[in-house]
Parts: structure tokens; C-alpha cells; sequence
DNA sequence: ATGGTTGGCATCCAA
């Protein structure tokens, strides 16, 4: 089973690269985050010509998150949520679904403008939500796969110059500890399972040429609870979309894994 | 220190 996540900065737009990445890579599931439409404008049709049936959680201009997966595989969507329970939040952030024997919690974490910015207190707030209900849904399903857009770097290793980022949004010891908050709970970060160098980035700002520079930022995760830990095959970032016109400002990332 | 690029939507906000 390969399952991918992909912030795609408006689904409107990126429909073409999606459907032909769709194409060439032939993911069972994928996450995205950004989709940035109401859900009575979701492109169902396009997706289902493309082969893939989706459940999505969206709004006008900001946010927006779906979970696509392959029609020809037989998977189902069960137990859809939608937001945190108990939290009222009309930013769509958060989707989760059980697909076949995997639980799939897709993640677009709020970015938070700024150190010590009210929209970086609300990103603090807001994965300690996230924390909470990540142990409810583990507990339930253990087969549990956590991705998205986390907007945090794990470490210096997923930044590119981390002298200049020091402890700037994105990097700073909060956000971090939040992050290690989640892989303390047994999700573990499938990409450092296989790749222990730094220099590889899913995210490059569309400012200054920082894809060509490889100016970028791992901030596109997925994480695999202690049950899927072991079935990891691969775990792979697909730099080629962010090669084609017109590009999001992220590429995809993936994981492959031995179950059905 | 500042500004640069993109998307959505309306000429500003968010990333």
C-alpha cells in the first residue's frame, strides 16, 4: 500500500499536476492539505475520471483538507471525523478515515506567522488538541497513519540553512517539542527510517529561486504508529512536481508499505 | 532591515 500527502496550495489550480501525478505514481492513498474549496466545489468528478473517490473537509480561500483513495482497489471510507471533539474551530485542518485495516489522520497544521504571533499561539494550542486526540485515535487503531503539512522541521537536518532559521517559525524548540510530543507517542517519522542525511526538503518558498537553490524545508510528514512501523518498505519525497509549471509551493511525499 | 512570489479575492490576507 503507498500512501502519500501533498499540500497542493488550491486543488482548483493544481487539478492538472495532481491528476497526472495521480498517474504516474499510482498512490492507494493520499492525503492533501490547502485545497482551499468549499466542499460543494470539490472536483469529484475529475478525481473519479482519475480513478480515486475522496471524503474532504473544506472552505472558501483558506485551508481545506482531503483524503483520496484508488476506486479500483475496493477501499472504503469509514469513520470519517472532521474535527477535534470538543473543539470548535471553523478552520478546516484536520480529516481522519479509516481505509481498509489503516486508520489515516490527514494534518494541515496551522502555520503561525511568527514567534510569539496570536496565530503561533493558536498553532501551540491547537497540537496539543491534536496531541490529545491522537491518543484517543491510537488507542483505537493501532494501525494509526498521522500525515500532512505539520509546518515544523523536525530538526536542523530538515532545514537548509538552519543558522539563518535558528529558532524562527518553523524551527523554534515549541513547535519542536510539540512535534516530539507525537513521535513520543509511538508515530514514528517514516522518512528518517530510511534517510539519516539532512538536505532533502518537501516545501521550497516560490520567493528567490529556493527550489533551484534547494532552499527548502522538510515540513511534509508521515508519521506511522508503532503497528505499521515494521511493514515500512520505502519512504520517498517526489521533488519532479515541484519541476513543472506552475508548481505548489510543496511536492509530494510517501510511504510504502507491506499490507494490503 | 527589507523584499521577493503565489493563490484567492478584491487591491489585502495568508503562506
Amino acid at each position: 500500500m503507498k500512501i502519500a500527502s501533498w499540500n497542493v496550495n488550491s486543488l482548483k489550480v493544481r487539478i492538472p499536476h495532481l491528476t497526472q501525478w495521480l498517474a504516474d505514481a499510482r498512490p492507494d492513498v493520499v492525503a492533501l492539505q490547502e485545497t482551499k474549496l468549499e466542499d460543494a466545489k470539490f472536483p469529484v468528478d475529475e478525481l473519479a475520471a482519475a480513478g480515486y473517490q475522496a471524503v474532504y473537509a473544506g472552505q472558501k480561500t483558506y485551508n481545506g483538507v482531503a483524503i483520496l483513495a484508488r476506486s479500483d482497489q475496493g477501499l472504503s471510507f469509514a469513520d470519517v471525523v472532521t474535527d477535534i471533539p470538543g473543539l470548535d474551530d471553523p478552520q478546516r485542518r484536520i480529516l481522519a478515515a479509516t481505509i481498509g485495516s489503516v486508520r489515516v489522520v490527514d494534518l494541515y497544521v496551522v502555520n503561525g506567522k511568527a514567534v510569539g504571533d496570536e496565530k503561533y499561539a493558536y498553532k501551540l494550542h491547537w497540537l496539543e488538541r491534536v496531541r490529545d486526540f491522537l491518543a484517543e485515535e491510537i488507542r483505537r487503531h493501532p494501525r494509526l497513519v498521522v500525515l500532512g503539512d505539520f509546518n515544523i522541521a523536525p530538526d536542523d537536518r530538515d532545514v537548509h540553512d538552519p543558522v539563518a532559521w535558528g529558532e524562527d517559525i518553523l524551527c523554534s524548540p515549541p513547535e519542536r517539542a510539540a512535534l516530539k510530543a507525537l513521535t513520543d507517542m509511538g508515530l514514528h517519522d517514516s522518512f528518517r527510517l530510511f534517510e539519516q542525511a539532512g538536505g532533502h526538503f518537501s516545501w521550497w518558498d516560490y520567493r528567490q529561486g529556493a527550489f533551484r537553490r534547494n532552499n527548502g524545508l522538510r515540513i511534509d510528514l508521515i508519521l506511522l504508529g508503532d503497528a505499521l512501523k515494521s511493514s515500512a518498505r520505502a519512504a520517498t519525497i517526489d521533488r519532479e512536481p515541484r519541476r513543472w509549471e506552475r508548481p505548489s509551493d510543496h511536492t509530494p511525499v510517501m510511504v510504502e508499505l507491506d499490507i494490503e
